[in-house]
DNA sequence: GTAACTGCAAAACTTTTGCAACCAG
DNA sequence: CTGGTTGCAAAAGTTTTGCAGTTAC
């Protein structure tokens, strides 16, 4: 069992974004923040809350992965109509898709796929302006 | 009311990628191959049949749609994780998407977008093939 | 104390499925 | 005829909502 302390480091990391430091909000940022990269669903993050004995539901899951969002603390990737993926690394990349498995990972950082971004602009219809670029690059097993 | 005769083009059409002419099909097709390119998805398509007096169930529309994809006829775009879209042209392009509205449209053919697709190949994990590249140029307002 | 937050179950949506009736060949 | 198709309603899967009860501060 961590010792969620009112004032520790994860706590006031919330704060400094508006979000009371919850008992649920503070473990969910422990399970997301604590350890690389990931990319989860609603359900899968709810799972790995379940078997971490953590006592949360659905619902506030996904109130939290979408106030996460809203902070800039997760970013949605959207890759499949049917579930939304969040990732836990912000800044500006882009995403291999394994058709097969449903499964996704970032494309190394070393890939001038952001160049892309920059090139986009100039055909902008008016009055329009960048949110942002995503690119996914589907695979699948090679035959 | 188009007359859909037995041997019309577009029955041949639908008989070319093995899916029976039926007056369903013929009808969905006639609405999504009538008339330039267009996004649509299984809501919007149901409702445009309804009000051009063609009759049939949205189970069908879901089918046809997954059907006209399957056979090369349809192109499924992934920008929303709620809906599917379906492009009428099937090509290697790329979208805008206007997050205010939920709109796409295509990026005009000059842009240079297929040329990104041709530089991810490099970084590929070991034992993958590329299925395709889809790159969503994501706008919004400009304040 | 009080406004923000949570949990639960129900509702809302999109999409799929099961199966009897129907129709193209 | 006969198997592929359709329609309907029911089911399934994901996400949202309403609201009473709880908690952070």
């Amino acid at each position: 069992m961590v010792d969620m302390k009112t004032n520790s480091k994860a706590a006031e990391h919330l704060r400094s974004v508006n979000l009371r430091p919850t008992r649920q909000r503070l473990a969910l940022a422990g399970l997301l923040f604590g350890q690389g990269d990931q990319h989860v669903t609603a359900e899968s993050l709810y799972d790995k809350a379940q078997t971490s004995g953590i006592k949360v539901s659905l619902a506030t899951v996904y109130n939290a992965l979408h106030q996460f969002t809203a902070a800039g603390l997760l970013r949605q990737v959207i890759v499949d109509s049917s579930r939304s993926y969040f990732d836990t690394k912000i800044e500006n990349h882009h995403h291999f898709y394994f058709e097969d498995t449903g499964e996704i990972a970032d494309i190394p950082g070393d890939w001038d796929g952001n160049r892309i971004a920059a090139i986009a602009p100039a055909n902008f219809p008016a009055g329009m302006e960048l949110s942002r670029v995503d690119i996914v690059v589907r695979l699948r097993r090679a035959e």
